[in-house]
DNA sequence: CGCTAGTACTCAC
DNA sequence: GTACTAGCG
């Protein structure tokens, strides 16, 4: 999916260029792609279940390649979903789940790489190989196109490789697509040059280029239809475009498109139903907010100071509701141990079982992210740890506990790092020997978290683009 | 003219 | 994830 069509809109501010351009630096590439292409030669192995591992040969075809132009690859996998992603990786996996039947039954190729899904264990067994050639990656805690765009705008990477337009939508400086694993041809979007973009008629796509770069670009890809929310049906990026265009905010943009595509249907509609498309509208723009603050503040793996941090400075302080859609945060210890040293299963937060140690004989981690919800409600794990394996952070919750006897959620305390203030705020911690810790809450702060688990827990999220969407069909 | 939905493609022999 | 296109509003 990605942004429908955003990269044939956009194709007259990108240039044709070969990869040696980037001789001597080093590039973000999207290992779930190469993954993924590398999957086609063993479609069918994979999905009958045999083993296996014919998919790495095309991602450790392209880093040499890359080497042989004198560009370093920095391997970026992808992480947990996003709650907010749910719509669109239920679709995905609908999809492949039925190609994997009709492949079973008709034995067709096309069902076979229809079929095909990158696990996390295929992501481990590439790890593996980057480690013995000494190549780099980071595993990101959730999206893999944020990652790379924080990687190339704080300087660690000079370009990101991918075929996925979102990266645009994120505003990657420098983008490229399309590389040849032949010639070595490729793409070139950068972010800047598409103050010069034109449509077919040669007249500039986005006047005040300052504008759109500073948000509307972003607004534009939201209101056209993106991973994290569908668009108002019948609208897509020429619509949303000429709405910005004429409107200059998200929110006019809204309005206008619901009194062209809406308000109409509810002239002959009674008091209450109008009253009901007011609600759908207001309710639309704080959808659209949300995936605003997923493109600009998304959760990722800051290298230098070795912690999870937004993609950019967070400038308003949001509520837990609002920082847990855009990634939750985990323990400074597991946040390494995932991205940097890529020995969890990003989903499970499990360490992948290695070569000497079966899945059976490994002790069991707790996955801090999805607990975290359930933790806090009296009927899970309210057992306090030992103290002597308290680590240094959780004493500073419990002599925060002791001093205040219980931490009322949304509370924003002052901790010593932001993973802390997040975790003070859910009242739970995640200790360094990977076991919950369980601060008593009033009935209040119970009731709030128990809510917000139900909203927002990973294991059973809700569809909030599908409700929204169902609610638009009914007009 | 623009959007939607359907088809074909990614590897590699 | 993509690109292309016939068909429909």
């Amino acid at each position: 999916m990605g942004i429908d069509g955003l990269l044939t809109f956009v194709r007259s501010a990108s240039s044709e260029v070969h990869i040696s351009k980037f001789a001597g630096q080093r590039v973000a590439i999207d290992a779930s792609s190469w993954l993924h292409r590398g999957a086609f030669s063993c479609a069918r192995e994979l999905a009958l279940g045999q083993e296996t591992d014919r998919y790495l040969r095309f991602p450790l075809r392209m880093i040499a390649m890359l080497r042989s132009h004198c560009v370093e690859p920095v391997l970026v996998f992808d992480g947990a979903k996003l709650p907010m992603k749910v719509r669109t990786d239920r679709l995905r996996s609908a999809a492949r789940s039925a190609a994997l039947q009709r492949a079973h039954r008709e034995q067709r190729d096309k069902d076979f790489t229809d079929s095909i899904t990158v696990t996390p264990a295929m992501a481990d067994r590439l790890l593996r190989k980057l480690r013995e050639s000494d190549t780099a990656f980071v595993v990101a805690p959730y999206e893999a196109d944020a990652q790379m765009v924080f990687l190339v705008e704080h300087g660690h990477c000079a370009a990101a490789i991918t075929e996925d337009s979102d990266l645009l939508a994120f505003r990657c400086p420098r983008t490229i697509y399309k590389l040849s694993p032949e010639t070595g041809y490729c793409r070139l979007h950068s972010f800047d040059d598409l103050c010069h973009a034109t449509d077919s008629s040669g007249s500039l796509l986005f006047d005040d280029w300052q504008s759109w770069k500073t948000g509307l670009f972003t607004d534009m890809c939201i209101l056209s239809g993106c991973d994290y929310l569908p668009s108002i049906p019948g609208v897509g990026l020429k619509t949303a475009h000429a709405a910005l265009s004429t409107h200059r905010s998200m929110q006019r943009a809204i309005s206008a498109l619901h009194d062209k595509f809406i308000w109409s249907k509810a002239q002959s509609a009674d008091p209450a139903g109008r009253a009901e498309l007011l609600q759908l509208t207001s309710e639309h723009l704080e959808l659209c907010t949300m995936c605003q603050q997923i493109f600009k503040y998304a959760t990722v793996w800051d290298p230098v100071s070795a912690a999870l941090v937004p993609l950019h400075q967070l400038g308003t302080s949001l509520d837990i509701r609002d920082r847990d859609r855009l990634g939750p945060l985990m323990a400074p210890s597991d946040a390494k141990l995932l991205c940097e040293d890529g020995v969890l299963d990003p989903t499970s937060l499990q360490l992948y079982p290695t070569v000497e140690q079966s899945t059976a004989s490994m002790p069991k981690r707790e996955d801090v992210r999805s607990r975290f919800f359930d933790a806090v409600c009296p009927r899970v794990n309210t057992a306090a740890c030992e103290p002597s394996s308290i680590s240094i952070v959780q004493q500073n919750v419990v002599r925060r506990e002791t001093a205040e006897s219980a931490l009322p959620l949304n509370e924003g305390a002052v901790a010593p790092c932001e993973t802390d203030t997040f975790l003070y705020s859910a009242g739970v911690r995640s200790p360094m020997h990977f076991k919950a810790f369980h601060v008593p809450l009033s009935d209040e702060a119970k009731t709030a978290a128990f809510e917000s688990a139900h909203l927002f827990a990973i294991d059973s999220p809700p569809c909030l683009g599908d409700a929204f969407l169902q609610r638009f069909r009914g007009i």
